[in-house]
DNA sequence: TATATATGTGAATCGATATTCACATCGAAT
DNA sequence: ATTCGATGTGAATATCGATTCACATATATA
């Protein structure tokens, strides 16, 4: 009989057991009997402390929510100017791609899923928040006139876009997600930014 | 006892009942049942034209495949300039997303399933092969002046990223399909736009 | 019309996976 | 130390889906 732990201490340990596993496995071939393995339980000791996979499932969205959000917050703190605060957010962003992988295939699971599924209308929101967030950011810009006169929204949505196909470049060549995000960031500021002379 | 059709017909219907379950459904939950149930024929008779459901599966990338490089070459025939062609292929993007939902989910869902999958590496040959198109076009803007020095891969990538998050939206919002592509471009176009006077 | 071949059918098999449950045991509180 | 509730175990169940196969039949061709 393995070690009995409180069901916080489990909870964690489930999920980060988890992500490991979609990090390798991708989320749709992650199964209970992989997550109890790789915590050296029993598939249904899981059940003690979640009430079944759409759980756990529902738990890593909320890791993500979480990430997401920390890093804009951080960047709030930290920046005070719009462009300085996308910059830093992009790399954040990039950052956390590299050090958790589980995250891009956790969200293009959920959007390639059922219409119907709760989860995946709990991950819309979850990036519809998050693009609310940046564009919020865009428009501060646009008004102190750092940022051109441009649909914050669609700004945002293109930052969206810096970082999307990073995550599928990144399955090809290990190091595109060192090189690539200052040059998309170039084009991308280069498209947003507002020259002082105009 | 169904009428009894050619197998290249049945190929056909296969494949189209498929791709109308994946957008309703996802590719994850699209069954050999269901597809047999689309086209009124019992399971068993699907493995009369398919080896089996990778081998549908495979066919539905090489679908995307064609549209994509149908779109590209539609583009390299009917414009000249490298600013219109990729305005061009922008907009047949997203009118081929519009027109076959289905595609965005069997990217999605591939580019989340387990890395050694044969069909996923075949949809990242698929996607590289597009953007070195997309890079070949800007490259070619770049040398005639059109375009600035950017980086025609992360150009490419870029153009990638107008297109992905649409995608996204599309799933909240089914206007959003109609309303960005040509907010997403003025941005996109302002960042890899060479002005004359610089 | 007869026959051969391609196509369709229904039942059966096989494996994977989530989930449940009765039972065992650990650890904390008394 | 005893007890009780929380946690872990192993076996069983249930479902779902892919695939196979022996058999049936439609359609083209001779």
């Amino acid at each position: 009989m393995v070690q009995k732990k409180p069901t916080e201490e489990r909870r964690e340990e489930i999920i980060t057991a988890a992500l490991d596993l979609v990090e390798q496995k991708g989320l749709d071939n992650v199964n209970i009997a992989n997550i109890a393995a790789a915590i050296n339980l029993v598939p249904s000791a899981i059940y003690r402390h979640f009430t079944g996979k759409e759980a756990i499932i529902d738990s890593l969205i909320d890791f993500v929510n979480k990430a997401l959000q920390d890093n804009v917050s951080y960047t709030l703190r930290t920046e005070t100017h719009a462009l300085a605060r996308l910059k830093l957010l992009l790399d954040r962003h990039v950052q956390l791609f590299k050090e958790q992988r589980a995250i891009p295939r956790i969200l293009f699971t959920l959007l390639s899923s059922d219409k119907e599924s709760v989860l995946k209308k709990k991950m819309l929101t979850v990036i519809a928040c998050y693009l609310d967030k940046v564009g919020f950011i865009i428009d501060q810009g646009r008004k102190n006139g750092e940022i051109e006169n441009i649909d914050a929204s669609a700004g945002a949505l293109l930052f969206l876009g810096m970082v999307q196909p990073l995550a599928i470049m990144a399955q090809f060549e290990d190091n595109a997600i060192d090189q690539y995000p200052e040059k998309l960031w170039n084009i991308y500021l280069h498209g947003i930014y507002r020259s002082k002379d105009e």
